[in-house]
DNA sequence: TGGATATGTGAACACCGTACACTTTACACC
DNA sequence: GGTGTAAAGTGTACGGTGTTCACATATCCA
């Protein structure tokens, strides 16, 4: 099991060989077929194992960020979509294993799960009233953002150099798609426009 | 080829075998060297090939709207996402292999490039004026989004049964997290806002 | 003491990617 | 027309893989 979470780590699910992690214990690779039903159950397992240090990563990303503010509500959710991100980069096997397609019967939750880690981070917002678009459907459209930059970062299709640019612009997307604008003089930005500042129209 | 192609579509990139494409044209699995300099090669070909009908079914979603309006613009925006998104969950075989990492010794690139149509439909929106941020970062984050969604929806990851939902508020989200905001009248939404709905601050 | 249950073993099967030496085919050129 | 060269195809082989099966051991409870 730890065996095959460092193949994957090092190879991704294609790395994951049930002989190899079988040899790596000093074990015959029948053996292996008493703890885990095929190479994709053991993956499975693999998978729900990285979905959870993903969920810790993101907790231990905003959890240092106290206080129930609307302020500190964006500040968490940002952080936690960051944390999303490196994991994706630091760990690129692990977080292709934790997101593979797996059949239903072999799937194991995880705990804590980056989706609930989300979630909370959400209901934040959503408390603080800070939400721009119904609470229901809040969560697809965020996370579909933060994957997709962790994906495409982690192949290398959008170029790493670009790493923080392209993170920043996501998080700006979402949170401009998202949520209700903040104050005036709390977006400090480069070259502000010249238009005025007015609050944005809420939709939904 | 297309017989790796066939392979690819019903089984992604792992139901890419060397040894049964050349089964399935009748040749000998030595033969397929004379051709591919090997199945990493194979499957870059095949991801090629893929990434050109996806940037084709984008142009072609996004073709038959007509005018150089900057309502045009928008719903030529919208239309080439849904187009992406949709090809992911028709052809999701071909659709992982498209976007699979790749060497960079082996990349083929790929005309019409799925980039590139992103790239276009974002040119006719900063000519209209549209764009609420600088021209050079705007496609990672509109591709980050539209990818996203297509990875986990096309996955099973997000819930199939939510896809029609999931795609709006990713559109929605990308829209008013890039775009500057439509005229007062055009934001025919369900349940608007008590809010009053001003224009909204541009950024950078 | 015995028997059930968990765990491990070795051999076997079918598949895979890849390499090598060899043959066949096709085509351009003298 | 004959010939040489390059492209394409062949068979065999090696090592790796997932999976199954019949069999061995070991552990623990009644």
């Amino acid at each position: 099991m730890t065996a095959a979470t460092e193949l994957a780590g090092s190879g991704g699910s294609e790395g994951v060989a049930l002989r190899e992690a079988a040899r790596r214990v000093g074990v015959s690779p029948s053996a292996a077929y008493r703890h885990f039903p095929s190479r994709e159950g053991l993956l499975a397992q693999v998978g729900s194992q990285a979905r959870e240090t993903l969920g810790r990563r993101m907790l231990a990303a905003s959890a240092p960020i106290r206080g129930s503010s609307g302020r500190a509500a964006r500040a968490r959710f940002r952080a936690t979509g960051r944390a999303y991100i490196d994991f994706a980069l630091e760990e690129p096997g692990l977080f292709e294993v934790a997101f593979r397609p797996c059949p239903p019967e072999l799937y194991i939750p995880d705990d804590p799960s980056p989706f609930a880690v989300l979630s909370d981070d959400l209901d934040a917002l959503d408390r603080a009233g800070l939400l721009a678009i119904p609470r229901a459907g809040a969560e697809a459209p965020a996370w579909v953002a933060v994957h997709g930059a962790a994906v495409l970062l982690g192949e290398g299709i959008l170029p790493r150099d670009a790493r923080e640019a392209i993170v920043e612009a996501t998080l700006d997307m979402v949170s401009d798609g998202l949520l209700r604008p903040r104050a005036r003089d709390s977006r400090a930005r480069a070259s502000a426009s010249a238009r005025p500042a007015p609050a944005r129209r809420p939709r939904a």
